[in-house]
DNA sequence: GTGGTCTAGACCACG
DNA sequence: GTGGTCTAGACCACC
């Protein structure tokens, strides 16, 4: 796996490791029905306990990025990712706005925002076309 | 006080704390030099601990939003806040990264992500034309 | 076979397998003296494990519903499935009563409640003329 | 409190906790906005682990039970419950379903089921009465 | 004091 | 072998 952690980070792992595996799945380095390693050999993998990657999978499960099936193990959900809806909107919305107004704060402009977005989305598209 | 506060939040109330004063920075309810409630009243104010206030104006101190002087008390950095430096873009691009790549599997495209930015810039433009 | 699994549900293959086969005489899909596929074949047939269809069937068997033969195989049980006794009823209700509370606690009306129960009755009852 | 749990049950702990607490507010022993007991407290005073008193709690909170509340600890969600919506009837139904094909079977009449689910529903309505 | 996180080790149900 | 559950003990952040 191309998991990789902090661990020195305030962070929690749990935390980094769903963002680790969103990511993957963000640049295609995971696909939809892909198997996910078991609890106990990640967490062996990585060197953490298999209740914190467990923690993680279980969030993801709960967030619809992957299914927990009786016989092939942990899979990234094959019907794709719950797309965005009013509530994540939301969430995302109320997680960007103390950034926002700390990046007005500190004179960043609207434009050099949405430029630094615009880095992320760019990164993340190259990365997904080598992937796919 | 504008402050307004989620007791049932995940997030811990002085990072709340400190999101409502860095808005109302932004929002130019709050300008260099004005003068913020002390730790005491504020805390009895709005009716949360002493220490909790204390370590929330410490760490905007900390990052250059307020001054705390002994006997003038807490007043917002009459030079304005420090502008926006590497190590600032760099955890900025930190916190950027895993709600684009959750966007990314959601299905949200780059463009409705900028709008959603534009949207809560215009919210801070339109609410400081009213306080400046 | 008519059989049916979620293999990502929480409900374990095998209670799923019971389920579905009692559904099947809840429905009149299957009467007695009916027989069943083999372990070996069923298990086959829906790409489970062969323990797994062992499993449901034992307990079938423990509940009265089928008869395991050692030559003819496997029969739903000629003698109609014992009738609900007192075990039965208290089993049921101490199903139910999480059920109720939850939804209790959530605004559903009694009178609703039993809609839905009737909705699944009427369900059962529509299939069993067809099957009859 | 007055939880009462059967240990050697197979229903995991957890869950009976949940059910105990969703009766409680059901029988109205536990109104909006009551606090309910720390992790701790609760999990020594029923000699089980706090782990475990955490995963129930977990689990209230995240169906809109309980909150947690920075200051007054846990509390039942002062605004109630979440209404039932289409979720939670489809799956009411489907834990509805096995009980009652498995009734049918028995030769549990439609009106016999629905009568044991009167009985219930009147149980709490008059524990409900003794506590309102 | 609280809950949140992490580790560790155990047993069991499932397949 | 898998994940699910339970226990236990530790540290930390928060209030």
């Amino acid at each position: 796996m191309f998991i990789q952690l902090e661990l020195e980070s305030a962070e929690p792992i749990y935390i980094q490791l769903q963002h680790q595996i969103i990511e993957g799945i963000a640049k295609k380095k995971l696909h939809p029905g892909d198997a996910l390693p078991s609890v106990r050999s990640l967490a062996a993998d990585i060197g953490i306990n298999l209740h914190t990657v467990n923690k993680a999978y279980q969030q993801l499960k709960q967030d619809g990025f992957i299914l927990i099936h009786r016989q092939k193990g942990v899979v990234i959900n094959p019907d794709g990712v719950p797309k965005a809806d009013k509530a994540f909107r939301k969430q995302l919305k109320s997680s960007l706005h103390p950034l926002i107004s700390n990046s007005i704060c500190r004179g960043l402009t609207e434009e050099e925002f949405k430029e630094m977005c615009s880095d992320i989305f760019t990164e993340f598209k190259e990365e997904g076309e080598i992937h796919e």
